[in-house]
DNA sequence: GTTTACCGGGCAATTACTTCA
DNA sequence: CGTGAAGTAATTGCCCGGTAA
């Protein structure tokens, strides 16, 4: 796991977590409704399957015009207006009524891909075409992988931020931990009654002939910086065990 | 058993259309 | 009314696994 600023002033990160799976397709109940336009479409409940016989003409007449249903025969229509020329007519796109968005909604919430049979069986019911289900659903999975990233995304972010700043404190007690050694430069190194180890490290030195820790090679505690919250070890330690699997603490999942 | 060609499905990237503020 | 942003249906191109020859 690495994750790197690619900036010191910028939280934009740079992310590469192995083994990190990013949302495999789950069935969600979550999200699926959050799309801003299903408001939209209770608010314009449209059959947009269905366009107006005389597109010409009319100019606001809405409700009494004469409806005709595009989708089967847009692609019988394509074969045949594909051979004139590259500029053929502008692609026209279906609009979802609410209930075939909830329908696949609720399909998707089960089932995340489909088989050829579920497949027409819904594009049946749906009175649409397999393609569009299958688009629906391609898109669909598309949108549900990229919100879960973009959850991830702020997730590390806030973690970044976090580790940072943890890290500054680190430094400055760094900073302040040298100041008192070069400061006690004139005193014997075996003061024992100033200088301690956190227990882990003094169990290891304990097998060892070392006797001090310096500042940069290990922990180190002093009785002025024992008196903080927490010691430099115990910090380091906590990172050490913090930092190791920061993916395995992602505490939202979208399904 | 291995290779090759073909096919179908999934995905990423992109385009194009629609709606709304 | 024109415009930009957002949402999303649809297209394109590539990759991969399965399968038959």
């Amino acid at each position: 796991m690495s994750v790197l600023p690619t900036s010191s002033t910028c939280l934009e990160l740079a992310i590469s977590i192995p083994g990190f799976v990013s949302s495999r397709s789950l069935p969600s109940s979550g999200d699926h409704t959050g799309n801003g336009n299903s408001m939209r479409m209770m608010m314009k409940d449209l059959d947009i399957n269905q366009v107006p016989r005389d597109s010409g003409g009319g100019g606001g007449g809405g409700g009494e015009e004469e409806w005709t249903t595009t989708v089967a025969s847009m692609e019988d229509e394509e074969e045949e207006t594909n051979n004139d020329g590259a500029s053929g007519p502008p692609r026209k796109k279906l609009r979802l009524t609410t209930e075939q968005s909830r329908i696949l909604e609720e399909t998707f919430r089960f089932n995340h891909s489909l088989n050829p049979k579920q497949k027409e069986d819904l594009a049946m019911q749906l009175k649409l075409k397999a393609r569009q289900v299958e688009v629906w659903f391609q898109n669909r999975r598309a949108r549900s992988k990229l919100k879960q990233t973009e959850i991830e995304c702020e997730y590390l972010k806030r973690w970044f931020g976090s580790l940072r700043e943890q890290n500054r404190r680190l430094q400055k007690e760094v900073e302040e931990l040298r100041a008192i050694k070069v400061g006690r430069c004139d005193e014997p190194l075996h003061s024992a009654s100033t200088l301690t180890m956190c227990p882990s490290c003094e169990q290891v030195a304990a097998g060892t002939s070392t006797t001090m820790h310096d500042i940069d090679k290990g922990p180190i505690r002093t009785t002025a910086s024992a008196t903080n919250q927490t010691s430099l070890s115990s910090k380091v330690h906590t990172i050490h065990n913090h930092s190791r699997h920061p993916s395995a603490a992602f505490p939202h999942k979208i399904h």
